[in-house]
DNA sequence: CATGAATGAGTTTTCATTCAT
DNA sequence: CATGAATGAAAACTCATTCAT
């Protein structure tokens, strides 16, 4: 039975996904999925190629997403935020989430992403991040990606992704956590270029 | 000649540093520590116990200087920042790095104490967390301890300790980029407060 | 349909053949088996009980076939050879393999049955070269069956049924090739006993 | 102990020829050597990086001697054999053995390499038999390096190598054994070739 | 008949740790 | 003190085989 068979898969991948999120993949044990998904080591075989078909399956979707939220973003090339324009911004922020392409970023499994230490996600993950940082450089007005603004913005950025989806589970309220967390953010970088201006 | 047996063990304490610092705790080979600490698997289990111990040794000193900073930062009760003093306190926070306290914070092994996974580090680590976290709620007058605020910067802090230490390893940088860190956090989360206001 | 049954069954089998060629008995693998077969891994045990009794039904007939060659070879008990009888025998030689006693030799199958390690035909084919190396050495009037001259014969001819099976597959050529080798050798083990007489 | 270390490598080596000359190289098992050698399976991994690494320095040597025999042969780039240069070579085929090139052949471990079905050592091979038959064409004053009375040569001598090798384990009479073998091919040629003159 | 999910013992390999020398 | 041989458990993965549907 062909449902059978996907409730299985299914079953084994949310028990990969909590065991991924506890010891990180590198620390998680196969066995230990595989008794979590109530079957044996050797079945999970017929379900995934090994290991990392399984991180394979569960990262594909939040990846794909993430690359094309950041795309998207590139390929806007709207101009600089003024000082007014940002302000707005941040009054209207708790309609932000409701934009379709920032819901991507509160997926349980980009902790899994952030904490890989093997594999060639690590690669695609370390891309994503230094385009996403490019792009908000230039968004920012500065000159340098490598600026400290920018890096503090990413690092917060991901650092809340991580905690929001760690401690508040429920998409709904994590949803205004992430707001919250953004716009001290942004008031901070925005009060920053005021002084510097 | 005990000044041999020290700097062996220094030898010992730096490679598993860097190993763990690589490949997470959990991750790093006792192995290679030996490899790259230029003496034999056997001969560590002369000096440490296991591998645990040498964790023990290595986070002993940056955890007991948190923890120290922590408590003496509760115990000051000094009163809540007004916006005015906020204000003073972000002008001069070009030195606010020289203070002796904040400089426990630039250590690399942090880092290793953040991606701990096993080991009863873990809540020695989240048990200071939490504790910050309450001071910095009460300082910043929050009513509740897991608001988004405080994990907001506790997270921020965490985030940029971490990227600040694996980015800039000389200390006088390091300051520097912390210190930008620090001050556009707290314009963001005063300027928040002001609106509230 | 019992058609259908035996063509299934013929597939496997064939499948199985090109597996055991390829990879030997012992390191073919019945899940590649059962997708060059173009069914399923369970499939395969409604037709044969295991992986042996697929060998089993591959090496009945060939080794049937030369049981029954040698025995009939042995029954003659045909008068040894003289040298001007041998020559003839030479002459003669491109209808020799027209002899429908030697076609069995000319079996993929063979080369199969010559690379197994285990299993109960092991025995089987060993007492077989046996059997054939003592009428040969009595064919060939030498005292020991371990004779070395019977122990070339008997190499030589298992190492060029190898290959001509494995690089002449066309049964037409493989003929020809068998032939030329057989040739050989005879001239050889006849000259080497014209020199001692 | 740098005596007892080799001591064991050697136990092990041996161990893992016996096993891999009775059920190949794929077949055998790093349990059984460890066990056959006594010792632990983890211990094997202190000697040898991996199973190949063991069969890397079993066929090291042979497999040398073996490159260095086909060489020097093909650099000699001596005149065809004329009828009588052959006989003459026959006559003293006692003494060819002698020849210190010829030794590398009867070398067991070399019937380990023959039967190799995965590992870079097959192209090793493989190459190594094409050299030679090329060499050996030209010797012979073959047009084609994929005639038949080449292949029937390089079998058979690979098949007697195999032969003597796995049953006259003495190296006395193993060459006394090859050099019957050698002899009596070399007839088989030689009265081929003058049948076609 | 056919499917493919399930099993359990097998494989090679790695690891932290112990211990004799 | 130092060495490195030894151990045993656990890792990921494969395999022949069974069985419910």
């Amino acid at each position: 039975m062909q449902t059978k068979k996907d409730e299985i898969r299914k079953t084994i991948l949310e028990a990969a996904q909590k065991e991924f999120l506890i010891h990180g993949y590198e620390g998680a044990s196969m066995r230990t999925i595989a008794k979590k998904a109530n079957t044996t080591l050797g079945n999970i075989y017929h379900y995934y190629e090994n290991k990392e078909a399984i991180l394979e399956e569960l990262l594909r979707e939040p990846v794909e997403k993430v690359k094309k939220m950041i795309d998207d973003h590139v390929k806007l090339q709207d101009d600089l935020y003024t000082m007014a324009e940002m302000q707005e911004l941040l009054g209207d922020l708790d309609n932000l989430m409701d934009y379709h392409e920032m819901q991507c970023l509160l997926d349980e499994r980009l902790v899994i992403l952030f904490d890989l230490r093997t594999t060639h996600f690590v690669k695609i993950r370390d891309d994503a991040i230094h385009k996403f940082k490019q792009h908000l450089a230039w968004h920012l007005g500065m000159d340098d990606d490598d600026s400290a603004y920018v890096d503090i913005i990413m690092n917060t950025f991901i650092a809340c992704v991580r905690h929001v989806l760690s401690e508040h589970k429920g998409t709904e309220e994590s949803k205004k956590e992430f707001i919250k967390v953004f716009k001290v953010l942004c008031a901070g970088v925005m009060s920053n270029r005021k002084e510097e201006e």
